[in-house]
DNA sequence: TGTTAATATGCAACAGAGTTGCATATGTAT
DNA sequence: ATACATATGCAACTCTGTTGCATATTAACA
């Protein structure tokens, strides 16, 4: 299996905001994709986002440029399925994107997620676990880590329970 | 942080399929729930299944005792929140349920989804790796590790395509 | 720089997993 | 057996994401 670590990718790219649209263009046409102006906006804003980010987000952001909803659905898609960015769903059924192997400090860590609240939380302390080469022709490209538990908020609402 | 690892839990349950009604109900009293009827019918199926299962086949299982579909809902929410049961979210927008702790042979390993096709592969022959000590106050009882790449068949597809 | 064929977009309608309000039925403590 | 708390059934609803189709844009090419 080839392993590709999110930290081996797009090393070059420190200046995120300064991102201008003739790189985004060469991302775009490297990926055999055209050049759309809901293409362009869409892959700027997810450039320039620290964290994975919603529909709803990225389509608020670009209502200045009068871009579709569904246009920004199907960008996504195909975003997606290019491999230039990826979706994350983290328990809410809201799909999340974020460029793929870009250092998104919201992202790369495990998650911690309470049964009980569902609140999410980032684990940035801790590494994600190297994960040994599993099998061959599956190429790695992220990898997600979630626990699942109850958050100490929660533990100390249940002792103080009687019943329910 | 106290790790519950899911091989430490209910290890003396071996008899799944013989696991009768009253043992149900004994957890249900155990996590301070009612015993229903629907509460009691849901958990048995879940206890049976080999895999983690959505509502849809939960629902047509039990399409004989005239439960609803809103108490199956209900009920999985339930269970949930008391810990006896988690839910699985696998990229599909899906909620999968399965009972905490037991080994599902379709469930305590990695996956790997493929970007391209969506396709879920179980890495059965993987262990999970070991997730160290995070914190303080937090219980952590399940753990799940996705890969995401491209898998074989889509990797053939790819390299046979000129343009897109 | 036009012309053309492939493909992306906007719009409206749709899909479908999961949720909510409320009246009624059921479980459990006494 | 009774009473109270809570679980259930039913219908209507939410909300993220999809689909069909007519029109607009893109990129290759003359
Ligand atoms: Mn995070
Ligand atoms: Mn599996
Ligand atoms: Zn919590
Ligand atoms: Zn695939």
């Amino acid at each position: 299996m080839i392993l590709i670590h999110w930290r081996d990718n797009f090393t070059a790219r420190q200046n995120d905001a300064a991102m201008n649209e003739k790189n985004i263009r060469a991302i775009l046409r490297k990926a055999n994709l055209r050049c759309t102006r809901g293409r362009v906006d869409v892959l700027q804003v997810l450039l320039e986002s620290p964290d994975p980010t919603t529909h709803e987000d990225l389509h608020k952001k670009l209502q200045g440029t009068g871009i579709n909803r569904v246009t920004v659905y199907r960008v996504l898609e195909t975003l997606q399925k290019s491999g230039i960015v990826h979706r994350v769903e983290a328990g809410d059924r809201i799909w999340r994107f974020a460029v793929c192997g870009r250092m998104h400090p919201g992202h790369c860590h495990p998650h911690f997620i309470c049964r009980q609240c569902g609140k999410i939380e980032c684990l940035k302390e801790f590494p994600m676990p190297d994960m040994p080469s599993v099998a061959k022709d599956y190429t790695v490209e992220e990898q997600e880590m979630y626990l699942r538990g109850i958050c100490p908020n929660c533990a100390s609402k249940i002792k103080n329970l009687k019943c329910k």
